[in-house]
Order: structure tokens, then C-alpha cells, then sequence
RNA sequence: CGGGGCGUAGCGCAGCCUGGUAGCGUACCUGCAUGGGGUGCAGGUGGUCGCGAGUUCAAAUCUCGCCGCCCCGACCA
């Protein structure tokens, strides 16, 4: 390909839309244009992008034994009516009617017409297992699209879905994916992190997410880099530290703390570590009477940690945030100088893990203006508390749940997520076939996607300097650019050009020869902007002395590069 | 959906408060020069000022309504 006659749509200045790198980055470069909220179009050489992902993508899921077929975009609402998913959706659905009234969504994923195909076409165990999946155009109408293709509305996902004639061989494929997704995101050249994740109603263990590693990412990870281990931050399990509490060597102390609510405030009066304090949270039990014995619940928490909502419903059941008001009638003080010392034994109290290994800690002293310093546990507080759990979210020096190492926090973009369906789909959908005895059985089902224009974003969010996106070679949109200076003025150097870009197009590379009139300032530039691997430079002067001149995406420098082994050392680097 | 902000040339912006019929940079076109990191000079093309009403002799500017877009939050996964 040569520039020339290709869509370079680079620009100079940011547009105002956009706010993350990636996405100001797509703009910039020319991959994407925006034609409404979440809803982009795909320029040429974003699509060169594209394809390149979805050709990964498709080569493993081949290789994994799935099955390409492509489902209707427009499905009939009879269908969603019957898994129950028209009502529980919501507006993230997009509906519509054609002209006799009918009613049809935009899918935001297949699992309807994929079951509704199973079940009419597998009526044997002797056709299964069966996986299959499509690449394709999908709708969510998100509340708020944001961050140009990494939460659009409309996007490109790859969705797969197997069929088994028992959980073991579904849990055969679960494997076979997490494999398989493990192999497409090395090919993809990203950094990632497969997570376990959170499988809500359906129970199990079957859910992972994959994440790709970023700064910029919207979701939490809670890693162990000594092992395996990796879960979203909310669901991770917060340890305390191994060591065993220590004995009381403080007196309890009233001290004066006037104006200093939160724990951070009154650490810095106290010229303390913030790690000494805890913080007292009320909430509400809504499970039961208001007036119940232990309706009203502290939750005790190290003053630098963060609740965690999810985790403290499994414990006390559901709750809500107690009032100032509710938090004064109780406690006779207002909030901010709450603490568990000598408080009405009507009152439940929760302490977080790392809480009860505490001591010599300080909290609120139920008097507006004072807190306590020097609290143990057995001495000033019950023997030892009677309600330990975990509360909180993991922070980073947590020790790893699975015990071999200390977490550490990274944050990352979720491009894939792999789920056992189990019989959801199959049951609501009648979606049966006959086992070996004879008898009528559901399918157990997998589901597994990958978030293909999202995996774009990432890529760049990952890969990006100063001067522009820097591919990871399997995506870049051309592997090589041949760069001449002075193409239009010097023969031998447009001679030398064009027999260097011929000999490596017949080499299979992907090459795009940099044939505009324009400065080498303004090419160099570009092809920064736009991220190609491997550059080549060719002018008089270095053929004078029989060189090119090559320079990787993220080298400092050029290296000379004899022009008569430039082919041979090029396709070496692209090896 | 709640809060905030913005809509003026492809892109980035000024002009609006104080009404008089639109400007800067960049991009684009032409010419000359230049030719190793977004070059210089000169000349040019391009805008129903988001849409609709109203006030006024006169509206980008004031008033009202609508639409679109962005950010934060909530929601969703």
C-alpha cells in the first residue's frame, strides 16, 4: 500500500471530545470518526486494525474446534420473551417495530437465537458437544456512552456459545476457552490478566474475565504476581496480616480531636499512622424490624480501608446507611466521633478481620470532639469481637488469598469474559435433547466473548507514547513503512524505494510505502502518530554509502542497515 | 436519570457581557522557495454562527422552547 493513494486521515490538534488516550489517539491517527454518541466509523486503516484482531480471534477459535456462523443482528421479541430477558433486560436494549407491528431488538448478544438453533437442530447427545460462535456487529444502548470504542454503543464483539450433554464436558470447554483466550491475547502481543469474577444468580465457579492491563482501566485487580491468583478487587477475599494481635501497652485515653471527623484528620493531629485508627460505619439492617435487637449495626473498619458493600450484605444481610439522625438517637453523638467503646449492647457490632488484629488502636469516643486512643480488644472492648468477617476491599500488601504471596492492586480493561450458562437459556427456552438412556434432557451451556473494537482501545491504551500509538506488531495496521526522502526528487532514491517495497510485498509483508509529497518531518510524524512497528528510512545520502536506515517504534535512535541485506534482516525482526 | 459544561469553517478556538450581518490558528487549494522531525513567504477556497420561535430598524450576540455533544455521579455488566 502505498500513502498516496490510502486514507491518511491524521490530525495535528486534539478534538474536544475526547478525554482518554486511546480514544484521542483512534481520532488523531484517523481509525475512527464519530457520527453519534458511542457510534463511530471505522476509517481504512482502523479497520486494517480490526482485522487484524478478528483474525487472530477466528484462526484460535477454529483451532479450539468452535464453529463460525453469523445470527441476525434484528431479532423477533418472541424469543426474548421467552428467556425472560425482553422484561429483565431493560433500556440497555434496544427495541423496535417494523411495519406490521411486530416487535424485534438490536441483540446485544445471541444467546436466544443460538438456543432457539440448538434446540431445533441438536436433538441428540451424538451431535454434541457443539460450539458455536460468530464475529459480529452488536447494540447496547448504554446509558452513558464514554471513552470513544472502549464503552460504545455499537461495537464488534466475538460471541461463542457451547452445548454439552453434561456439566463435566462443559466444564471441558470452560477450560479449552480459558485456553484459548490465554493464546489469542499473547498473540495479540497485550499484558493481561485473566480474573475470576463474579457469577452472580447462577452460582459456581465458572466466570473469568480478561483484562487487559492499563492505567486507565475501569475495573480493580487484585493480583498475587507469586501465583495465579487474580480477582476483581470487590470480589477478592481481604486477609489479615498472619501475625497474632498484640498485647495493650497504651492506657485508654479521652483526647480532644475538635473538627477532625475523618480518620486521616485526626491521624494527622495525633501525629499517628492513619493504619492506627478505625473507623466506626453504621448501617441499618433492612431484614428485619428497625426496633429489633440488632437491627442497628457498627461495622469497624482499619481507617485507610474502604467498605465493601457486597461483601458485608453476604454477612449482616441486607442494610442500608444509617441516618445522622438514627446514627445520634442510638449513640446519643454525631457522626464522625462514633466508636464501639461502651455502647448500648442492642447495638451488633462487625469488625473487619484486620480490626480484630489490632491494638493499642484509636477511634471515636461517642462525644462530639473527643477520641479514644490506646482501645484493645478484652480490655476495653468485649473479650474479643464477636463478630469478625470480611468487610472490606483488598488493598494492595493484603497476603494473597490463596497463600503464597502478597497482593498487589493493578487496574485493567476488560476485553473478554467466559461464563457457564449452565441450563439458564435451556430450560427457560425449552431447549432440550435426548441423552444415550433416552431420556429428555437440557442442554448445559457456555458462553464466551471477546470485545473486539474494545480490544483495539486497549491495545492503545496499552501502547502508546508521546508521539502516538505504538502497535503491538500483530495489530498494527501495516508492519513495515518504507520512508523515502526526497522520493520526488531523486530517481535513485525512488528507485531504491520502490525495489525495497516490492521485494518485501513479494516477501508477504505487510508494507506501506510513504510516497507523499510532503516533508520528512510531516511522514516521520505520521507514521509515529499512527504506530507502524518497523521503519525504514532511504535517502541519497545514506545510499551513497549503500545504507538504509531502520528505526523500531520504540527505539531512541536509527541504525544504519546495509540496503543490499535489508530484506533478509527485516523479515528476521518480523519473525 | 441527577449535577456541570459546550455547540461559530474538517479540527482547535476568539467574538456574545455592552446587538450593527464573522475572525484567528491549523487543515485544504495555487505559486515560489525549501527538503532528515508537523518549513517559509505570497495568494486563495470553505461558515443558513445546532434548530425553531420571539424582541428589535437590525440578532452569532438578548428571551423562550427544542435538539445534539462532552464530563462527573448513579445505574448496568
Amino acid at each position: 500500500m502505498r500513502t498516496s493513494t490510502f486514507f491518511i486521515a491524521t490530525q495535528k490538534e486534539v478534538p474536544a471530545e475526547a478525554e482518554i488516550v486511546s480514544h484521542r489517539l483512534m481520532l488523531r491517527a484517523g481509525l475512527i470518526r464519530r457520527l453519534s454518541a458511542g457510534i463511530y466509523t471505522w476509517l481504512p486503516l482502523g479497520v486494517r486494525v480490526l482485522r487484524k484482531v478478528e483474525r487472530i480471534v477466528r484462526e484460535e477459535m477454529n483451532r479450539a474446534g468452535a464453529l463460525e456462523l453469523v445470527m441476525p443482528v434484528v431479532q423477533p421479541a418472541e424469543l426474548w420473551q421467552e428467556s425472560g430477558r425482553w422484561q429483565a433486560y431493560g433500556p440497555e436494549l434496544l427495541r423496535f417495530r417494523d411495519r406490521h407491528e411486530r416487535d424485534f431488538v438490536i441483540q446485544p448478544t445471541s444467546e436466544e437465537v443460538v438456543t432457539d438453533l440448538a434446540r431445533s437442530e441438536l436433538k441428540s447427545y451424538r451431535r454434541l458437544p457443539v460450539h458455536f460462535y460468530q464475529i459480529q456487529t452488536k447494540l447496547r444502548d448504554e446509558r452513558r456512552p464514554r471513552f470513544g470504542v472502549m464503552r460504545g454503543r455499537e461495537f464488534v464483539m466475538k460471541d461463542g456459545y457451547s452445548f454439552h450433554a453434561d456439566y463435566a464436558d462443559l466444564e471441558r470447554e470452560y477450560r479449552n476457552m480459558h485456553d484459548t483466550y490465554t493464546r489469542i491475547f499473547t498473540r495479540l502481543g497485550l499484558r493481561f490478566r485473566a480474573v475470576a469474577a463474579d457469577t452472580g444468580a447462577i452460582g459456581g465457579t465458572g466466570s473469568h474475565e480478561f483484562h487487559v492491563l492499563a492505567e486507565s482501566g475501569e475495573d480493580a485487580i487484585a493480583f498475587c504476581p507469586q501465583s495465579d491468583y487474580a480477582a476483581n478487587v470487590e470480589l477478592a477475599e481481604a486477609l489479615a496480616p498472619k501475625a497474632a494481635r498484640k498485647p495493650p501497652l497504651e492506657e485508654r485515653k479521652k483526647v480532644q480531636t475538635p473538627g477532625k471527623t475523618k480518620c486521616e484528620d485526626v491521624a494527622a493531629f495525633l501525629h499517628i499512622p492513619v493504619q492506627r485508627t478505625v473507623k466506626a460505619v453504621a448501617v441499618v439492617r433492612t431484614s428485619i424490624p428497625y426496633e429489633s435487637i440488632g437491627s442497628f449495626v457498627l461495622l469497624l473498619l482499619r481507617g485507610d480501608h474502604e467498605l465493601n458493600e457486597i461483601k458485608t450484605q453476604k454477612v449482616i444481610g441486607a442494610f442500608r446507611f444509617a441516618s445522622e439522625a438514627e446514627v445520634e438517637e442510638r449513640l446519643r453523638c454525631r457522626a464522625g466521633y462514633i466508636g464501639p467503646v461502651d455502647i448500648s449492647a442492642t447495638i451488633a457490632v462487625y469488625a473487619d478481620r484486620t480490626v480484630a488484629q489490632m491494638s493499642d488502636f484509636v477511634c471515636g469516643a461517642n462525644e462530639p470532639g473527643y477520641h479514644l486512643t490506646g482501645v484493645n480488644w478484652g480490655r476495653d472492648l468485649r473479650d474479643d469481637p464477636a463478630n469478625v468477617a470480611d468487610l472490606r476491599n483488598a488493598v494492595a500488601g493484603d497476603p494473597s488469598p490463596d497463600g503464597k504471596g502478597v497482593l498487589e492492586i493493578v487496574r485493567g480493561i476488560e476485553v473478554g469474559h467466559i461464563f457457564q450458562l449452565r441450563t439458564k437459556y435451556s430450560t427457560a427456552m425449552k431447549a432440550t435433547f435426548l441423552d444415550a438412556a433416552g431420556a429428555e434432557r437440557p442442554f448445559e451451556m457456555g458462553c464466551y466473548g471477546i470485545g473486539v473494537t474494545r480490544v483495539v482501545a486497549a491495545a492503545i491504551e496499552q501502547n502508546h507514547d508521546e508521539r502516538g500509538i505504538v502497535f503491538p506488531p500483530p495489530v498494527a495496521p501495516f508492519e513495515v513503512c518504507v520512508v523515502p526522502i526526497g522520493y520526488h526528487k531523486s530517481p535513485a532514491v525512488r528507485e531504491a524505494a520502490e525495489g525495497l517495497y516490492r521485494e518485501l510485498q513479494e516477501n508477504g509483508v505487510d508494507v506501506l510505502l510513504e510516497d507523499r509529497e510532503e516533508r520528512p518531518g510531516v511522514l516521520f510524524a505520521d507514521m509515529d502518530l499512527i504506530g507502524i512497528p518497523h521503519r525504514v528510512v532511504l535517502s541519497e545520502r545514506g545510499l551513497a554509502a549503500g545504507n538504509a536506515e531502520y528505526k523500531g517504534r520504540r527505539d531512541d535512535k536509527p541504525s544504519d542497515l546495509p540496503l543490499a541485506s535489508a530484506v533478509s534482516s527485516l523479515l528476521k525482526k518480523l519473525a
